[in-house]
RNA sequence: GCCAAAAUAGCUCAGCGGUAGAGCAGCGCACUCGUAAUGCGCAGGUCGUGGGUUCAAUUCCCACUUUUGGCUCCA
């Protein structure tokens, strides 16, 4: 991008970011006016609109919100003017002598710092700015008051609970039409709703709440992964292990889990006088496997894959579909390796990765290089080592990546890997970590050339996540509209009467001998309800057979974004649909 | 875990003090049909669970469970 675009842009966030700025001023004025004891807090701009934080009388109801946007169109009407004002830290106190939550932001402000004010008209508030000169500048049909949740104060735990209103603010109704239109498209595309329409999955409270079934279908999906994925890592020279779900409390107090981790795991179960605990990681497992025997440098690296499935106690406000789950499965897998294969094997991961994320259909892919915490576990050198690794890893296959200075788990430094789905929302899905806690723990070690005991390094990775996740974000990018190697139902077989039901049965064996997803829609429907039927379960190939078809010993295709093609011979639509599915391509 | 809202048939939803209603799906019958819903009929619910108020509760109140939107957390 050119610099002059890019100061545009610029000029035109800066104006988006005063607009709502402005705006959840106006709000908190508007919100005063209803509930002048009201305590007021925090009033940001976000990323497509604003929030206020409020200490209120009473919760606010969606009446409220109707009332509170009323209000808002009459002050942005009377063409206020922002006016801001330097006053000392005393005038400031004495302002606000009632307002609590500022006396505490008052008192927060730096001392060299100059405390500032901004008023329109009938409301003041303590303020950095900027804002827009004037009201006027405020368009009354560009904004929306979305929705009402809970916050504590200054995002602590501890803190008490008030009461945030959020919003969406635009400088004009056209561009907030267009971002309710998306929020819409993100509500269609929700995997909750497309699980359930598609038949995909299901939750069941009285079963326990967070844990996944999956139906036929989407279990189809999820072997076309797998195996997929099975396929790919033996091709990348891993090796697969299968290991317990449950592993007796030594397991857990040697890894470290029960001390850091103990309230997220599940309770024990006793048995034989042991606690057997289920698994929260497939880490420890894998290091059993290695300590099995001695080890030589000859031996490594190990690269050791298991699709695992793990369950952790989490709170139950953190659920949410299967984005947020308390049994999953990791695509898991730990690397074992000698310090001078430690950078070609990140190289290795990292280019698995992205071709991994790519086969699903994400281009867009970016890097988070996480570095050392404050609280952390191994030596200062090895950190630099592997911190190291991954950056060159990142550089030799030339990716952009952003640091997050001091974000890296306490055993060790990661790459994370996050991609950007239809709509472009950020997903992150693959990590890379580095873990200098484990191999510390369980004592692992391998003999290296010089005849000396050595710790290997170990890498933990997981290129997906998790498949629930995992699952849930394909569901979304692909508004459950799968490209063929993932659709559940491949193909649809669909006569035009009964008199072609046999033929149907024809097609249909032709196209399961080899290796198709098809079945023949035979129910006493109509044509068209059949075709409603199958548009509706998104299925990418609908083949249309009557007497032309039967004749010729062709089919017609009708595909799932209504295009035609007729009197294909059937040879040719298996040979291009093998295509479709070896290319991976969406239709 | 915290704040708020919600829970009615398999699904989507209406009803809201006088003990339940639609559409779709399901089942049956008829229709035999050329590119997004053929017609008619039948069946389906102790209105999330447990208490309370009331002559009477799906409806009002309380608690619990779960879900939703957030907050916090996320090895």
């Amino acid at each position: 991008m050119r610099g002059d675009d890019m100061s545009q842009e610029n000029k035109i966030d800066e104006q988006l970011h005063k607009v709502r700025h402005s705006m959840s001023h106006v709000m908190a004025e508007a919100v005063l006016q209803m509930f002048p004891e009201a305590q007021i807090a925090i009033g940001p701009a976000i990323d497509n609109g604003f929030y206020y934080d409020f200490d209120l009388p009473r919760a606010l109801t969606q009446e409220d919100l109707e009332e509170i946007s009323e209000r808002m169109r009459t002050i942005i009407s009377e063409d206020k003017e922002f006016k801001r004002n330097v006053v000392s830290r005393e005038q400031a106190r004495s302002m606000f002598s009632d307002q609590v939550y500022k006396l505490e932001l008052i008192d927060a402000i730096p001392e060299d710092e100059e405390v500032s004010l901004y008023n329109q008209g009938g409301f003041t508030d303590l303020c950095r700015g900027p804002h827009v000169k004037s009201t006027k500048e405020l368009n009354p049909n560009a904004f929306k008051l979305l929705s009402i949740a809970g916050a504590y104060w200054r995002g602590k735990e501890t803190n008490p609970m008030l009461t945030r209103i959020y919003a969406t603010a635009w400088t004009n109704p056209k561009d907030l039409r267009l971002y309710l239109q998306k929020l819409e498209d993100i509500e269609k595309r929700d995997h909750r709703k497309l699980g359930k329409e598609l038949d995909l999955f299901s939750l069941h409270e009285e079963a326990g709440p967070g844990l996944v079934y999956w139906h036929p279908r989407g279990a189809r999906i999820r072997t076309a992964i797998e195996n997929f994925w099975r396929e790919q890592h033996y091709k990348n020279g891993y090796e697969m292990v299968f290991t317990p779900h449950v592993g007796k409390s030594w397991l857990w107090e040697t890894s470290g889990h029960l001390g850091f981790y103990k309230e997220s795991m599940y309770s024990p179960m006793e048995m034989d006088k042991s606690d057997y605990y289920t698994k929260p990681m497939n880490c420890p497992f894998h290091i059993m496997v290695y300590r099995n025997s001695k080890r030589s440098y000859r031996d490594l690296p190990f690269r050791w894959a298991e699709l695992g499935t793990v369950y952790r106690y989490e709170k139950a406000g953190a659920l949410h579909g299967l984005m947020r789950v308390r049994g999953f499965t990791q695509d898991d897998a730990h690397i074992f390796c000698t310090p001078e294969q430690m950078e070609s094997e990140i190289i290795d991961v990292l280019r698995f990765s992205m071709f991994m994320l790519r086969s699903f259909g994400f281009e867009q892919i970016n890097a988070y290089l996480s570095t050392r915490p404050e609280k952390s576990v191994g030596e200062a050198e090895h950190w630099a080592a592997a911190t190291e690794s991954l950056r060159k890893a990142l550089e030799t296959e030339g990716m952009a990546y952003e640091v997050d200075e001091a974000g890296g788990a306490f055993y060790g430094p990661k790459i994370d890997l996050k991609v950007k789905d239809a709509i472009g929302r950020e997903w992150q899905l693959s990590t890379i970590q580095f873990d200098f806690n484990m191999p510390q723990r369980f004592g692992m070690t391998f003999v290296d050339r010089d005849g000396v005991e050595k710790q290997p390094y170990m890498v933990h990775r997981a290129l997906l996540g998790s498949i629930e996740r995992f699952f849930g974000v394909l569901v979304e990018h692909y508004a459950g509209a799968f490209p063929p190697w993932l659709s559940p139902d491949q193909v649809c077989i669909i006569p035009v009467s009964e008199a072609f039901n046999d033929y149907g049965a024809q097609v249909l064996r032709t196209l399961k001998q080899n290796g198709f997803r098809a079945y023949l829609d035979d129910s006493t429907d109509r044509m068209n309800a059949k075709i409603r039927n199958a548009q509706t379960m998104k299925v990418p190939y609908m083949l249309i057979l009557g007497e032309r078809e039967m004749q010729q010993q062709a089919v017609s295709i009708r595909y799932r974004n209504g295009k035609q093609e007729n009197g294909v011979p059937l040879g040719d639509f298996i040979n291009s649909l093998s295509c479709t599915i070896e290319k991976k391509a969406q239709i």
